[in-house]
DNA sequence: ACATTACATTCCGATATAGGAATATGTCAA
DNA sequence: TTGACATATTCCTATATCGGAATGTAATGT
């Protein structure tokens, strides 16, 4: 088998960087494909193919206007994806704080070598 | 082109969802391979090769102990994940923020319409 | 009706996967 | 040394991309 489709969910969806760019740009207010084009330097093709993908997972909203479609991003459906990074939070809060505790020892310790070289340290 | 190689950040890597399940599950503490396999039911190449583009990332450190490898989630990597989807964090909350506002007023102004299917509101 | 504007879609080619099977590498034990 | 164990790598195939170019479609203005 090949890779999840990007457009199975959002974690897919976002693996892209132009695709994050895009989401950025609409998170404020809504805007027509073509301001997209204009603003981020894209072809329109290309714009139009994110926008289906985005969409598709429910990471934007379309509406239409008369002959345009103004877009805007669903901050909602990127929630999951930071909940599912904060998992980890505790995780890194543990790391730094006995990266903190070994220098705060060291500098208890010996003062003067805190300006040569750390050795690696196994976390 | 195709699509950015999986080896490039953590956006990609993290894309797969049994990356994810292995990021999860190396989260609290180190563990050889064979517990992986065992624990999630991956075939063992397949758990070797994710692990290989997770390390490749920096999304996992590894230790090696007599024949055995030890892995464990680099918590840390994922920080800029959480990050950047926290950047639109004050736009779910100004969208939740709507929505009760608007639920609220109609409570107001006709408690009895509370039981009605809502109409579809554009946000 | 016709031209124009605003987007979407299709066709194409190159490439990067993920998974399965088989095999290779490296480490310890008798 | 030989064998068992733990993990990594290679070979293979099917498929899902992304980008570019060209084309299709729908709404508006004259």
């Amino acid at each position: 088998m090949a890779r999840a489709s990007t457009t199975s969910d959002a974690f897919n969806a976002v693996a892209e960087p132009r695709r994050r760019e895009i989401l950025s740009y609409l998170a404020g207010a809504e805007r027509p494909v073509g301001e997209i084009v204009e603003a981020l330097g894209m072809p329109q093709p290309s714009v139009s193919k994110h926008l289906r993908v985005l969409h598709n997972v429910g990471l934007v909203h379309m509406r239409c206007q008369g002959r345009q479609k103004l877009y805007r991003t669903n901050a909602q459906a990127i929630r999951p994806l930071h909940e599912w990074a904060g998992t980890f939070e505790r995780y890194w809060q543990h790391q730094l704080n006995r990266v903190k505790q070994r220098a705060e020892a060291m500098a208890r310790e010996s003062p003067q070598a805190m300006n040569v070289a750390a050795p690696k340290v196994q976390d």
